[in-house]
DNA sequence: TCGACGATGACGTCGCGTCAAGGTAA
DNA sequence: ATTACCTTGACGCGACGTCATCGTCG
C-alpha cells in the first residue's frame, strides 16, 4: 500500500495535485491506516495515471469526472471521449485565435511606439503611447 | 457627475468591472453624494478608458497599476510601457506554443481513436482510448 | 408602490500552489 | 531529537461574474 507521496510519485505528479483530486472526489483511498494515513493500491495508481494522461490530452477535470462516472457504471466512455475532445479542440482553436489577434495588436503597438518620443503625462492623457492606439488603430 | 453605471457606460465596460477596479484601488470616486453613492468626473472617465485600452493591448492590471503609479508621480511611463509589452508578447508567444502543442496531441489522439472500436472498461484500463496514448505516442 | 439602480459582501471560476498548525515515522 | 513525512484547513492566483441582502431614486 502506498501513501499520498508515494502515489504522487507513481502517478508522476505532486502531492498537492493528489490531495486536490482527493478533495474533489476524483480518487479515494483504498484503505486507512491506524494513524489516519490514507493508503492506496495499484488500482488507485491506474486511476491517477488515467486522470493525468487525460489532462495531458486536453480534457478538463469535469470531463474526466464524467468519463470516470460512465466507466464506473460499466458503460463504455468511448463515445463521450471522442465527442469531448472534438469540443476541446474547438475551444483551443478559438483561444489560439484570440491570442494571435492580441499578439498582432501588441506588435502593431510596439512598432508604432518605437518611433514615438517619451513624454510625461498631462491632463489630457495618462500615457500618450497607449492612448494613441485608440484613434490610430 | 456620473454614477457607477454611467461611468461604466462611458468606459465601454460593465458595472462589475468598475466595482472591481474600485475595490482594487485602480480608480477612486471624485466625490460622494449624501446618499453614499460614488460619483465620478471626466478625469475618472479618462482613467477608466486608459485602463481598458491598456487591457485590450495585453497589459495585466498589475502592469497598469505600475504605469499609473509612475504617471501619478509625473514621470514618463513610456520606458516601462515598451519593456512590459515586450515581456507580455513573449508570454503570449509561449502560451500559444503550448496550446499548439496540446492541439497537436489532441489531433493525433482523435485520428488514432477514430479507427479504434468501443470497449467497456475492465480491471486493467479505465478507457483504452486514452490509455493507448501512453505507449503509442 | 414598484422596478431599476445604488451599496457592501461573500462566493464561484480552474487547477492546483502555498502556508499554517499540528501529529507521525524512522 | 531531528527531520521528513502525514493530516486538515484556509488562502492565493486573474479578472472579473454571480448571488444575496439591503437602501435609494424617480
Amino acid at each position: 500500500m502506498l501513501t499520498v507521496s508515494e502515489l504522487a510519485e507513481a502517478g508522476n505528479t505532486s502531492v498537492h495535485t493528489v490531495r486536490y483530486y482527493l478533495r474533489e472526489g476524483l480518487i479515494s483511498p483504498s484503505a486507512q491506516g491506524d494513524n489516519h494515513y490514507r493508503l492506496f493500491g495499484m488500482a488507485d495508481v491506474v486511476r491517477l495515471r488515467f486522470i493525468r494522461s487525460a489532462k495531458l490530452l486536453g480534457f478538463t477535470l469535469a470531463d474526466i469526472r464524467q468519463i470516470l462516472e460512465h466507466a464506473e457504471l460499466g458503460e463504455s466512455p468511448c463515445a463521450d471521449v471522442r465527442s469531448i475532445i472534438q469540443q476541446r479542440m474547438q475551444d483551443i482553436e478559438a483561444r489560439i485565435r484570440e491570442m494571435q489577434q492580441l499578439h498582432a495588436r501588441m506588435a502593431v503597438a510596439l512598432e508604432k511606439w518605437e518611433a514615438m518620443p517619451d513624454r510625461t503625462p498631462d491632463g489630457n492623457s495618462i500615457c500618450h503611447l497607449i492612448e494613441s492606439m485608440n484613434q490610430g488603430g
